[in-house]
DNA sequence: TTCTTGACTTGGACTGAGTCCAATGTAGGA
DNA sequence: TCCTACATTGGACTCAGTCCAAGTCAAGAA
């Protein structure tokens, strides 16, 4: 995760202390906050950080392509720093867990050409729905 | 269209003009309109119905299963009419234009089991993105 | 090291989508 | 025709997100 400081500061990105704990915040596998999560963790570290910083700095990873958009549910966006492997979303309906998937093959190979009405296809997100282990032994 | 107020009539529904409009509305082909849509349509023939009743409508139709729910984008909720067959959307980038498709195949398939984390899985979601023709060549 | 300045942060006002509710109206059975 | 449980209404409210003018500060220049 430092590492994506450095390559962020080599772009001209300045270094504050908000930025760093937000980057902190998104560390791990399989996390998918939202921005308000972010906000919450991120003011444990640096109580005086503002929900606006947070929102602009998402928003930034995003359009630098460190961080990926996901809306899992019909609430908030989910904020999520596996950016770099393609990746779908395993989401349960009860609780909202959500697991990063790997399906096989290519979704976009999946639309036969008679389905494509003209478009020039640029991607294709799946979101698969179901119930977690112990969501589904309740 | 008609029949399928007869089927909610059955089914213990009051029928009512606002209802009637609602219904009217979404009848069609690759119909995608937010609520605000559906009541700026509807209020065209009856001027006097108010977005909670095109809310409460809508909800009704979904819990029904008459309509489902599509988000296209991070803005509205659409409304779809088109509840009896299964599809997956096609969305243009540019102008939201949204067709209705089948891929081959069934999603869920492509989830391998080393890939569900133990999920009881009930369905798949997939956006396709891309531009429709029109907006392809600007 | 200090200075400078344009980039960054802040709180709060604002927006858009959707929910909730108490008061009022009415569909449809008796 | 009457009754009433169900439906509709406007407006207040919530939640997620955007916007802005004023204040702050990272980091390059000297
Ligand atoms: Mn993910
Ligand atoms: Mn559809
Ligand atoms: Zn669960
Ligand atoms: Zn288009």
């Amino acid at each position: 995760m430092s590492d994506l400081l450095e390559r962020l500061r080599g772009r001209g990105w300045r270094l504050t202390a908000q930025r760093r704990v937000v980057a902190e915040v998104l560390d791990g596998d399989h996390v998918h906050l939202t921005a308000d999560e972010v906000h919450a963790r991120a003011a444990a570290r640096l109580p005086e950080i503002s929900r606006a910083t947070v929102y602009n700095t998402l928003g930034e990873l995003v359009s630098l392509g460190e961080v990926i958009e996901v809306s899992t549910d019909r609430r908030a966006m989910r904020y999520d720093p596996n950016a770099h492997r393609p990746h779908q979303h395993l989401v349960c309906g009860k609780c909202g867990l959500v697991r990063d998937v790997r399906p096989v093959g290519d979704p976009l190979t999946d639309l036969p050409e008679g389905e494509r009405f003209g478009f020039t296809l640029s991607g294709a997100e799946i979101t698969y729905h179901g119930l977690c282990p112990s969501c589904a032994s309740d």
